[in-house]
RNA sequence: GGCGGCGUAGCUCAGUUGGUUAGAGCGUGGGCUUCAUAAGCCCGAGGUCCGCGGUUCGAGUCCGCGCGCCGCUACCA
């Protein structure tokens, strides 16, 4: 039985009615919950319900729904979430967030049966050849999760692999898939949709067997991104207040890369964060440039000058030397290790790390000085800083591709140098280098302001 | 009301399963350097880890209570 409003001509959900709460008496009461007591009510307790849509009287009618049976499914899905707690056994760092509200809620709670259909005139109807299915539509949580195999079905179709071959993706344990969300869609991700494909697996397998629908290797959640303009208050970022800044208008002056940069550094991982523009310009300028950019020019530059744009001889290396190209396979390996765990922020401070390290090493060795006294240990110094340049050009890629791009024009690398395990290869003597350019410019504030 | 999150240096934030003197970047004070996009490097100052209590040999970390801020509790995707 559901509350049915007359002149509307349709079943109301439980937030569309409101009336008296049987409890405390509060006219701030809903179907579902009372806004003054907060009790959760049954949906045909509420004292002169009345429809938020026309503010008539609903009726109740008769309605027929299909469910999808959370309460069933919920001893597999717990034991498939206990296995996310421990990223040794599954591979991957959850978030503590979203165990957290998913786990948390069911131990807590349990789950119940939810309706997957609706009465509505719009939306995807549901593809039964049932009479009772008339007029109905899909809730959009059981359809929209589905577009994510459907559209990979297509996707697959039309570069002319056949729709079959979304199972390559979808039904394969080898293929692991991860949904990046916010942090308002965590139960949808990490229940409604496990649940759902877990009802249509055969085996007792929690993760699926090979021809199964595979559940989500990781789901991660961010939290929200407010906004700060210069010399206002941080808001909620919101499109009918117009304090958006639209890709589009961004893109139409600057360049994609500091954006992609700040939004990376300045993530919600863990909690809400705000995108400054001043933070913004500030660490554009202040790291991407003059840590990153500057390194790569001042080798650049370096090399072009004083050995006619060649790789100079490794040489014999000192402890110094070593030390650094050390660090250039350890930052490959941080970096991937917190890529892998899905910490962007810390991943991209490793590649900031090594960036930084690299001007230690100029700073320390002193090229410009041994290019007067030993041109012997000046070109190995600048061996090192050009082996420090081609890990970075790797390490930047997943982040900053166009930036990468320039990178391994100047480096004069292959098509292959985004793959992970060259980003430590080591360039050769004499191998050419392209000319120095500016990798990135500052970006003034008077400028930004005005767009 | 229920569920969940946050509170760590002046600012923005890291702190994995409790384990030495709590870290990074920026900012700030002092110094060095010139290859480089007026860039870079070094050193220093700066913290009652929101408060109180508890568990423990040991708590930023675990438990309880309190204070403050915030999100979810949708037929939006």
């Amino acid at each position: 039985m559901q509350l049915y409003d007359v002149e509307a001509e349709q079943f109301l959900p439980d937030r569309f009615v409101s009336g008296i709460c049987p409890h405390c008496g509060s006219h701030r009461a809903f179907c579902d919950q009372c806004e003054g007591c907060g009790r959760t009510l049954d949906s045909t307790s509420l004292i002169d319900p009345v429809s938020v849509l026309t503010k008539t009287k609903p009726e109740l009618r008769e309605t027929i729904h299909w469910y999808l049976r959370l309460d069933q499914l919920q001893p597999r899905l717990v034991r498939w979430l206990e296995t996310k707690k421990d990223a040794a056994s599954c591979g991957a760092h959850w978030r503590a967030v979203v165990l957290n509200q998913s786990l948390g809620r069911i131990k807590k709670e349990g789950l119940r049966e939810r309706s997957m259909t609706r009465d509505l005139t719009w939306g995807v109807p549901v593809p039964l050849d049932d009479p009772d299915a008339e007029g109905k539509s899909l809730y959009v949580w059981f359809d929209a999760p589905i577009g994510y195999v459907s559209f990979t079905a297509a996707l697959c179709e039309s570069n002319g692999d056949g729709a079959e071959a979304y199972a390559t993706w979808w039904k394969d344990p080898d293929c692991k898939v991860v949904h990046f969300i916010g942090e308002d869609n965590i139960v949808f991700h990490a229940i409604t949709w496990p649940a759902m494909m877990l009802a249509t697996h055969d085996s007792e397998s929690i993760q699926g067997e090979k021809g199964e629908y595979q559940l989500p290797h990781n789901v991660v959640a961010n939290s929200y991104l407010n906004i700060k303009f210069p010399g206002k208050e941080e808001e909620k970022i919101s499109k009918s207040r117009g304090n958006a800044v639209w890709i589009e208008d961004y893109s139409r002056s600057f360049d994609p890369d500091p954006l992609r940069y700040y939004l990376t550094a300045a993530a919600p991982e863990t909690s809400r964060t705000a995108f400054d523009i001043d933070d913004f310009i500030q660490r554009n300028n202040g790291e991407l440039v003059n840590a990153f950019g500057n390194f790569i020019n001042r080798t650049m530059t370096f090399a072009n000058r004083y050995f006619e744009g060649k790789v100079p001889a490794e040489g014999a290396r000192t402890d110094v030397d070593t030390a650094q190209v050390r660090r250039c396979g350890e930052a490959r390996a941080r970096t991937g290790e917190a890529l892998e765990a899905c910490h962007f922020k810390a991943a991209l401070g490793e590649v900031m790390a090594l960036a930084r390290s690299g001007n230690v090493y100029f700073d320390e060795t002193k090229p410009f000085m041994t290019r007067k006294t030993d041109m012997d240990a000046c070109g190995r110094q600048i061996n090192v800083c050009l082996q420090t340049a081609r890990t970075l050009t790797t390490l930047i890629a997943p982040f900053l591709p166009f930036t990468a791009d320039r990178c391994a024009a100047m480096l004069k690398l292959g098509e292959d140098y985004r793959s992970w395990s060259s980003a430590t290869n080591e360039l050769h003597e004499g191998h050419p280098l392209g000319a120095a350019e500016i990798l990135v410019r500052k970006l003034d504030p008077d400028t930004v302001f005005a767009d």
